[in-house]
DNA sequence: CCATTTTCCTCCAGTGACTGGAGAAAAGAG
DNA sequence: CTCTTTTCTCCAGTCACTGGAGGAAAATGG
């Protein structure tokens, strides 16, 4: 059995975090040390890893939490999941798009200016105005 | 003199958005009518626009509250205020560098599910083990 | 066995940038 | 004057954590 700092250790998430995954639901509420410690096993750690993944590839929490119920049912049809990851990978793909719009129009404003003052400065005239931005955002 | 209602129909800047930039300090507090409502003039319209133009660029509060404080210094060096969206370009391009990760990745796990069931899920083994996927994030 | 250090517990507040609801007051239209 | 719309303040909630305070349990060293 590990404690909650092995478990730490082992996963990469960090303390405050698993406890307020507990707190969320998405991992079960642990078995407690006679002195009211949490105590955990190998399943845990398999499933706080899923987590982690599933964080760093950006699934909100809700996401995750539809996932793992899914991956306790085997049986079931998978394609509620492929529909989450779907879903995950539109949302990436439209903040991509917009990301990429802004990189443009910054790299625009921060490369254009020559001024020496802020009265000729191209960074403060194209935030004050919106009619010199090539593309709208 | 416009009412809080008209500044936020002719910016696009909602009026609890307006409320919490002036309570952040980015509008000076407005003048009032009698019965202590905001009265606001051209000058913070053209404010607001800058800032609602900033933030669609992706700054935050801190860098546009700098920004406008140089903007009212037009005989001052314009080089912070070039640093500050220089930053925000290479703030923008670390987050796109991981979206892109993100996104290969996810297309990657999204589009290789030919299970019919849990079980054999690729979206669900994908996330419980990490060695399948090809970059790291 | 005891002292010290490390780790853990709970509770609560803060992050950033808003957003929205409750309840009351002011403004505008007819 | 009434009715509706707009505005006021205050406060709580969003998302996914993060960290501090104050105290208890566990591990380590002698």
């Amino acid at each position: 059995m590990m404690t909650i700092g092995d478990l730490s250790r082992k996963t990469g998430v960090k303390i405050p975090t698993i406890r307020y995954y507990e707190e969320m639901g998405l991992v079960a509420a642990a078995e407690r040390s006679e002195g009211n410690q949490r105590r955990y096993g190998g399943g845990e750690r398999d499933r706080l890893a899923f987590i982690k993944h599933a964080r760093e590839l950006g699934f909100t929490i809700e996401a995750i939490r539809e996932l793992l119920d899914l991956s306790a049912c085997p049986e079931r049809p998978c394609e509620q999941a492929d529909r989450i990851a779907a879903e995950q990978l539109r949302a990436v793909r439209d903040k991509l798009a917009k990301l990429k719009r802004l990189e443009q129009e910054l790299k625009r404003i921060a490369g254009h200016c020559h001024g020496d003052q802020i009265r000729d400065c191209y960074v403060i005239q194209a935030l004050a105005n919106h009619d010199l931005c090539e593309h709208d955002h």
